[in-house]
RNA sequence: GGGCGCGUAGCUCAAUUGGCAGAGCAACUGACUCUUAAUCAGUAGGUUGAAGGUUCGAUUCCUUCCGCGCUCACCA
């Protein structure tokens, strides 16, 4: 029997011996009070004094994350929405009975207190306690209290473990959720609607990207989990929804990274009767606010740098490249060198000979070519919050093209942190136009680009109908999140990441130990 | 997928050149009616990720596998 098998027995025995104290092992509900946090926030300024004269009376719930007995009496801390509160447990007060119960409680089990608040001689706020009523045991045994629970991999695996022993990881996940809830408030009050489109799409369409593919077995159909909800959106601005909004998941068959999860979470946004620039300012705007919605300032850290969210700056992607154009490259670009398939290899040719790694195909279309130009020049000097603008029409299938230069497309990107936090544009709404870039797309994956993109016939059948012209936004929501909680991997913003199954105690393994199933943690902690 | 690194008690970590596998916390027993990393005394807890190899002897060296992290490539 391994140890922590033989603890989970021990509290099995706990519990059955505070069942036959008369209290239910898993009660139904507590009549509590007050909550912890709000007992620290109503009574924090009180005085031994003040608590003596008034006795502020209380029921509270909550879990037990730290005991200190001493023979017939003791102190434990109770832990509630990530806030403790000292409660003292006299025998005198408490009675034989709730004394025997007291000394069944382990670390990390649920109970109400009853009792009056007090402060100790040390001065800490606290519950003399006159009743204990049991709520709930924890069997597994909770990390170590000092060090707590470090291991990366525990930390994502058993994120509820995790959230108990870390408030700061609790903390980022309420940064997060004032974030989207800031969105939300924004987008509403702006006269948006928030829609929800389908996950399972018959054509992944919307994105660049690999989807994962699924199949319905009733209607025997292939169906592909979406890569982004953008060609149903704007089929809803077809259908006169002027504005609206969807928060929700995009999955996309690729690696893992520090920057990428599988399923990330995306903000789109479609706003009728105005263009790129428009939703240009609008994303600011929102950006902002969840900013100052989820800091309270304007500034956030990222690791050594501070951000400035309230300072932006706008670049073309080619004034980009010339601007971070390396010294050992020679002289900067002009525009004409971003004109001819020919001027944009030797920029390539220029930049590798300065020693900057980066693929070239000879074959793809130019306009790719200078976007993996910027990235690999440009995205790294991208710390602070900056609007890149104006990008190739060969990698912007969906985007309206610049009147004057029809090889730029009125689309914008977002980078902070050198990661790209949203991608805005000019809807194209012209159906022909719209046919001509699927099947540009369609050449290119013919050429082998797995990631470009599909025909939609009904999506160019919508635009058929007449979409209105529109601005439209894609919000990377964990990418946010990372910049706002100084997190530098997206697996700390979301609650559990994509990991590799583990490994599951196997019927061998539980005969070899002698014991039955019935109740062994099934857990890597008892593996 | 490539490169680098890690894996020792439930948790956090040690173990000299290859020479008896340890500590703190958690757990168990006992003492203690204002402690706060409570304290004191004692007890128990290990197939050192797995398999194989070298060796008188392997946590340590070698091979393979498994898992994790970092990084590069591709993608947001």
């Amino acid at each position: 029997m391994s140890l922590d098998e033989n603890i989970y027995e021990i509290r099995r025995e706990k519990l059955k011996k505070i069942e036959a104290l008369g209290q239910p092992a898993y009660p139904r509900k507590y009549n509590f009070s007050h909550t912890v946090p709000q007992i620290l926030a109503a009574h924090s300024g009180e005085t031994a004094e003040d608590l003596e004269k008034a006795r502020v009376n209380v029921r509270v719930a909550g879990r037990i994350m730290a005991i200190r007995l001493m023979g017939k009496a003791g102190f434990a801390h109770l832990q509630q929405d990530g806030q403790r509160l000292q409660f003292y447990v006299k025998k005198d007060a408490i009675g034989d009975h709730g004394f025997e119960l007291w000394k069944l409680l382990d670390l990390g089990d649920h109970i109400g207190v009853r009792g009056y608040l007090f402060r100790t001689r040390t001065g800490e706020l606290s519950i003399h306690a006159e009743e204990l009523t049991f709520l709930s045991k924890d069997l597994l045994p909770l990390p170590e209290k000092w060090h707590g629970l470090t291991d990366v991999e525990l930390r994502y695996r058993q994120r509820y473990v995790d959230l108990v022993m870390n408030p700061e990881v609790r903390e980022v996940f309420l940064k997060r959720s004032k974030m989207v809830q800031s969105f939300r408030r924004y987008f509403d009050s702006q006269g948006f609607i928030e829609v929800e489109t389908p996950m399972m799409q018959p054509i992944a369409g919307g994105a660049v990207a690999r989807p994962f593919k699924t199949h319905h077995n009733t209607l025997d159909m292939d169906l592909f989990l979406r890569i982004a909800p953008e060609l149903y959106l704007k089929r809803l601005t077809v259908g006169g929804f002027d504005r609206v909004y969807e928060i929700n998941r995009n999955f996309r068959n690729e690696g893992l990274g520090w920057r990428w999860n599988p399923e990330f979470t995306m903000l789109e946004a479609y706003q009728a009767y105005t263009d790129y620039l428009g939703i240009m300012n609008t994303t600011q705007a929102a950006i902002e606010q969840a900013v100052k919605d989820v800091t309270g300032g304007t500034k956030t850290t990222w690791g050594e740098v501070e951000i400035d969210w309230a300072n932006w700056r706008r670049l073309t992607m080619r004034e980009a490249i010339v601007q971070f154009w390396p010294e050992k490259a020679g002289a900067k670009p002009v525009v004409s060198d971003f004109a001819t398939h020919q001027s944009v290899k030797d920029l390539v040719m220029r930049v590798r000979a300065a020693g900057v790694n980066l693929a070239y195909d000879a074959n793809e279309p130019a306009g790719k070519t200078i976007a993996g130009l910027f990235e690999a020049i440009a995205e790294e000097h991208l710390v602070q919050p900056t609007i890149i603008y104006e990008f190739p029409t060969a990698i912007s299938p969906l985007s309206k093209q610049k009147p004057d230069e029809p090889d730029w497309t009125e689309r914008w990107e977002i980078y902070v942190g050198k990661m790209e936090i949203a991608n805005g544009f000019s809807e194209l709404n012209d159906p022909e136009d719209q046919r001509q870039r699927f099947e540009a797309q369609l050449k290119e994956r013919e050429r082998g680009d797995e990631e470009a993109h599909q025909m939609d016939e009904d999506y160019i059948r919508a635009l058929s109908y007449g979409m209105p012209p529109a601005g439209g936004v894609g919000v990377g929501i964990d990418r946010l999140v990372m910049l706002l909680t100084d997190s530098h991997t997206i697996r700390d913003v979301i609650l559990f990441p994509l990991l590799r199954p583990e490994k599951q105690v196997t019927k061998d393994d539980t005969e070899d130990t002698g014991k039955t199933t019935e109740s062994a943690p099934n857990n890597k902690l008892s593996s």
